[in-house]
DNA sequence: GTATAAACACTTTTT
DNA sequence: GTGTTTATAC
């Protein structure tokens, strides 16, 4: 039977699709159908008679997972799907670590410290060995141990390596290799592994195992792998050996699209795939079935400029399109204005739908301004990013608790516990306990199982708190195999007094905790129907744990599909297509990043990112930057990005100043009178939403003539407004030209009638007004 | 052991 | 400007 769905791809994708006879590489530029190709792809191998179980297709996200499993059940059916071994690295390979735990030490119902845990050890550790947190910073130290786990670099490897040392010396963090050695051991103690630790111990696994690899190896008949780009050496190397055999691999990407490398990501992975499967065949994606032909190339001038590459021609045969209209404005505040000003008049227009919008920034924080600007002109948003459900305070509780059931070693849950609700167990003890448990080479839950056999230092009054909370945590063990998830998560919130603490007080901090707990046991709730409904045995506390402990807030976004501009950072948006875009912020050391503009490797990244950005856009971009900005509660001063001048500029629509000016100086004259402005100017010339959306803003304070003294600070003295003259030709951000008529000082302001022709003859204030003098 | 205030630091973040 | 952590008093 010929495979029914060829029709649907062009020449390209169909050869990419069909070629199943060994190592494949797919360049999939933005737009050209990555998804399709992968799904059919699938669906093709199940037509020539591969088992579903046999195919195994990773991603990086659940999401890309769950839509991918969704679309090819359409194809071929959900009762075939269903087999497929489909996820994101880090849940497929926990899944592998699950069946296999015994043979490395671990059990089987083995903790995922997230993040936050795994800061929380590094820290305790670090406070442990009587180390300066200043100098041995959680989030630094913690980053240097997920770099050597994804070089697959352990502790014993870490302390041999003299490269490693030397470097460690010169950071100052000498005692790198001893918070390691701990916190691995610590892990393990715990019975944890962090989600480092799910690509690392797979490795060791397939390593120290050869009976085991070669039983996936010959269970995986085919591998497709997702977002190639991404891959760091872990994981490249993981996909490596369980290839090897057949080496019936497919891996797709974009290697403009690589914006991971601080999460290790290495894009030499897919630049260099052809030195690792020599006999790979490559397939080129080159049509965006996305963007406007004017968006593409703008897009592909702007990526030309990176040297480490693979050079394609994407190209798009949708109509030609606008121009990119890149806009410069004062101060950020007004950069929030222009955008919501522009998307509402946008909206006026049949088509374009605020959820067709999106605003994309280079760090969360910038999503403030651009927050209040719309909520001021009533335009409805969402934004991405910010705490997750899962991050919320209370749901870590909760979930702690589970975890503390489920896995009693679980240090971090316990630490987290162990006195909320209070039970009078206070620091002091929690120390003692957890410095007892290390000494011995025990877990805390061990010590606290038998606090005498450890010499556990406490007073009666604390052992009979501790073995109370023990006792507690015993008794919900034993239900844990009886009771299902949902019925045990009541138990849970009900036995150990979180439900009466926050039932306690009114306050709204506590309703909405309520709210969110309730929101998660109806979570629960659906979790264990959707078991029941397909037939499985495993609605447990520990399956549920085992299943959320891996997901993010990309999973958790309700199915909103209310009409609603997205706020996001553009490393959330990719992957994600809207018919209008709006890139906000384009300023040097924001994008690029301050801390990429050292070496050119990063900068690389930093102008892919850009590529990321302009390639959402269907059919309009909108790229702004502003002269100011608030940044960590000061004001800095900016210069336009680098990366507008990488576009070739028949692509844009730039009139108001070149980007080509030399940078300015900070504290400037300029500047002295761009922060009067700023003030003052503000309030006249932003009001709610009056400025037409596409009104050229204001010339760069640049080319400014003086109008005033700098006495920016507001004194009372008479201003002098002899920089003036009458008869002088002005402009204005509004009302264009105008001729001054007279110039006078009212109550200490410098005030100047000025005729616009048909605008009419307006009298203004000085310092409000943004009046740029012409020669 | 707990509640307050000052001190602090702050890119991006698929898991 | 914001949220988190640490120091201090209660």
């Amino acid at each position: 039977m010929e495979f029914p769905f060829l029709n649907d791809l062009n020449d390209s994708q169909r050869e990419a699709v069909t070629y199943t006879g060994g190592p494949s590489l797919v360049i999939a530029g933005a737009g050209s159908g990555k998804t399709r190709v992968l799904t059919y792809k699938v669906a093709y191998l199940l037509h020539t008679g591969m088992h579903p179980a046999s195919i195994l297709a990773l991603t990086f996200t659940n999401k890309a997972a769950r839509e991918m499993k969704t679309r090819i059940g359409q194809m071929v059916g959900y009762d075939t799907a269903r087999y497929l071994w489909m996820g994101t690295f880090h849940s497929i390979f926990a899944r592998i670590l699950r069946t296999e735990a015994e043979r490395i030490g671990y059990t089987h119902r083995f903790t995922i410290y997230d993040t936050a845990d795994s800061k929380s050890l590094v820290k305790a550790i670090v406070k442990e060995m009587q180390l300066d947190d200043k100098v041995y910073k959680p989030g630094v130290v913690l980053g240097r141990i997920s770099s050597a786990k994804n070089s697959l670099v352990t502790p014993q490897a870490y302390a041999a390596d003299s490269g490693l040392q030397q470097s460690d010396r010169l950071a100052k963090v000498p005692m790198m290799t001893e918070i390691y050695t701990t916190y691995c051991a610590r892990c393990k103690q715990a019975d944890a592994m962090d989600f480092d630790d799910l690509l690392l111990q797979t490795n060791l696994l397939f390593r120290d195992h050869p009976d085991v690899l070669q039983k996936y190896q010959s269970l995986f008949q085919y591998i497709l792998v997702d977002e190639y780009q991404d891959t760091n050496f872990a994981q490249y190397l993981i996909v490596k050996k369980l290839a090897e055999r057949h080496e019936k691999i497919c891996v797709v990407g974009d290697d403009a699209q690589s914006i991971y490398s601080f999460r290790g990501a290495n894009i030499d992975n897919i630049l260099t795939f052809k030195n690792t499967y020599p006999s790979a065949r490559l397939f080129k994606l080159e049509q965006n079935y996305r963007s406007t032909q004017t968006i593409v190339n703008a897009a592909n001038s702007l990526i030309d400029k990176n040297s480490a590459q693979i050079r394609k021609t994407i190209f798009s045969q949708k109509e030609k399109g606008e121009p990119l209209k890149v806009t410069n404005l004062y101060t950020d505040l007004e950069e929030g204005t222009y955008v919501a000003d522009t998307i509402r008049s946008l909206h006026r227009r049949p088509g374009y739908g605020y959820g067709e919008v999106a605003v994309l920034y280079r760090t969360n924080s910038q999503s403030r301004v651009l927050e209040e600007a719309l909520r001021k002109q009533g335009l409805p948003y969402k934004i991405y990013g910010g705490l997750s459900f899962y991050q919320r305070k209370e749901i870590k509780d909760v979930v702690a608790y589970f975890r503390l059931i489920t896995n009693p070693n679980d240090e971090e849950s316990l630490k987290r516990v162990i006195n909320y609700p209070a039970r009078g167990i206070g620091d002091t003890t929690v120390g003692k306990l957890l410095d007892c448990a290390h000494t011995h080479g025990a877990s805390a839950w061990d010590v606290l199982t038998d606090p005498l056999k450890y010499n556990l230092p406490v007073n009666a009054g604390t052992a009979a708190k501790l073995a109370k909370f023990r006792d507690l945590i015993n008794a919900l063990a034993a239900q844990a195999g009886t009771l299902n998830a949902y019925d045990m998560a009541q138990s849970v919130i009900k036995a150990t007094g979180f439900l009466a603490d926050t039932l306690l007080d009114r306050s709204p901090e506590s309703l909405s905790k309520q709210d969110n707990v309730q929101e998660l046991l109806k979570a629960i709730h659906e979790f264990c129907e959707n078991k029941a409904a397909a037939g499985e045995d495993n609605a447990y506390l520990p399956d549920y744990l085992a299943e959320i402990s891996l997901l993010t807030d990309q999973d958790t976004d309700q199915a909103d599909d209310a009409d609603r501009v997205t706020l996001m950072t553009v490393h959330a948006a990719k992957g994600l297509e809207f018919k209008v875009v709006f890139i906000v912020g384009m300023e040097e050391e924001l994008f690029p990043s301050a801390f990429c503009m050292e070496n050119e490797r990063d900068l690389e990244e930093e102008r892919r990112l850009f590529y990321v950005a302009i390639t959402r856009a269907e059919e309009r971009c909108f790229i702004s930057y502003a002269r100011q900005r608030f940044r960590n509660g000061k004001m800095n001063f900016s210069n336009p990005s680098r990366f507008l001048k990488d576009i070739d500029p028949q692509y844009l629509d730039c009139p108001q100043e070149d980007f080509h000016e030399p940078p300015r100086t900070i504290g400037s004259w300029d500047d002295d009178l761009d922060m009067e402005r700023l003030r003052f100017g503000h309030g006249s010339f932003s009001p709610s939403g009056r400025q037409p959306a596409f009104v050229p803003p204001p010339a760069p304070p640049k080319r400014l003539t003086k109008l005033q003294p700098a006495g920016g600070n507001a004194s009372p003295t008479p201003v002098a407004y002899d920089g003036l003259p009458v008869g002088a030709y002005v402009q204005h951000a509004i009302f264009g030209i105008g001729k001054v008529i007279e110039t006078n000082v009212d109550n200490g302001n410098a005030k100047a009638v000025i005729d616009f022709g048909d605008q009419g003859q307006k009298t203004l204030l000085l310092k409000f007004a943004k009046l740029k003098v012409l020669k």
